[in-house]
DNA sequence: GAATAGATACCAACTGTACGGTATGTATCT
DNA sequence: AGATACATACCGTACAGTTGGTATCTATTC
């Protein structure tokens, strides 16, 4: 899926270039610190056309993190590790492209509504909101295979799947911070190892 | 931080209240957000107070990651947790202590430096550098006591202490983050306690 | 131990500007 | 003809940082 350049006259119109500049300028620089000058600039576009599409900075907070949902489900409903007949494997492959992804440039992979939840959790709650529906959006397709794999193998577990599904959130939002403080994506590869051994033995495989 | 000094004599109370002001509105709004004039008035100070004990912002930032390094330090530090014999008994009673503190308002037990490498990992390499050194610091005194579970238990692992280390500490940033998305401290404790059965099952310890 | 000089710790008032947002325009659609 | 999709120019203010001041320490000298 490219994403249409500055040169290339028939990108996207002006809201969605506005929206995947917030994406990409939000994660390097936060939300707070993120102007809407940065964003039209990074859009090719004015400020009469961002305060067109959006009545407030705020509100593109939001409809950047329904963008980011809607762009990300997208991108997991297409994987192909949908089509493996285990549940489990299809955990454990979800697990393996999360940890493929994560490489480059920190911004290349950390998490937009990660972000921009911590930033604004308190003085946001539009944003905030749109953040959480887009994480716990995303955990409940997971939730699903996970609860598949328990009841496939008759696991007795003392944990939900919902809360395990929370948990590899948590975990990859956790890998980012530390690839941020050193600017080493291995650090957040290595959270991922660890969430994998993790599921495997919750689910008695052997490493 | 330095203790004061005979050169540098007991440093005004305004630089400690602005410190802890930092801790707490930061965490609350975030390190952009976060204006000089609403640590002032936090901190019950002047303008002019606040630019004689920092040369910038930024400057505040580094001493605010460095002033939490240091007194979270002693916080677990002075944990009566370091006087069991069994280190994995440490390991495990650290991780409930963790637990424990997780509770009340979000910005009383969320974390100042991972919310600030966040936001600043890019545009402020002074202050991602300070709250990386206090994060990576804790993690270190963390991995003594793994090392030292591992090599009396005699585990064969294909896991470092260092990396299990980092981990406990991703698992609680991204605890953070879910709890403030949701403004629920139980999504954070539930990381813990994932992470509390992974290192039991590491450890051969039955849950 | 008094006088003095310099450094430190603050305070109040100010400044330049970068910010979010507005007012008003025009061209192109339906 | 009206709505949509932009663009240009502008506005009030909140921001980081400055200036210039005073009070209070500390060190030194006589």
């Amino acid at each position: 899926m490219p994403r249409p350049t500055k040169q290339s006259p028939e990108r996207g119109d002006a809201r969605t270039r506005l929206l995947e500049a917030a994406c990409d300028v939000v994660r390097q620089k936060g939300f707070a610190a993120t102007s809407v000058d940065d964003l039209c600039q990074e859009a090719g576009v004015t400020k009469g056309a961002f305060f067109h599409h959006f009545k407030t900075k705020e509100a593109l907070g939001v409809a950047a993190a329904n963008h980011w949902a809607e762009t990300t489900s997208a991108l997991f409903a297409n994987a192909s590790f949908h089509e493996l007949d285990d549940p489990l494997d299809r955990v454990l492959a979800y697990l393996d492209l999360r940890k493929g992804i994560i490489g480059g440039e920190v911004f290349e992979f950390t998490c937009l509504v990660g972000t921009m939840t911590q930033e604004v959790h308190e003085s946001a709650p539009a944003i905030r909101d749109a953040c959480a529906e887009s994480i716990f959006g995303h955990a409940a397709t997971l939730e699903a295979d996970i609860e598949a794999a328990r009841q496939q193998r008759g696991i007795d577990a003392d944990w939900t799947a919902e809360s395990l599904a929370r948990h590899t959130q948590a975990v990859l939002q956790g890998g980012f911070i530390l690839a941020k403080a050193t600017g080493d994506p291995e650090l957040a590869r290595e959270s991922v190892d660890h969430l994998r051994n993790y599921i495997e033995q919750l689910f008695g495989v052997a490493g």
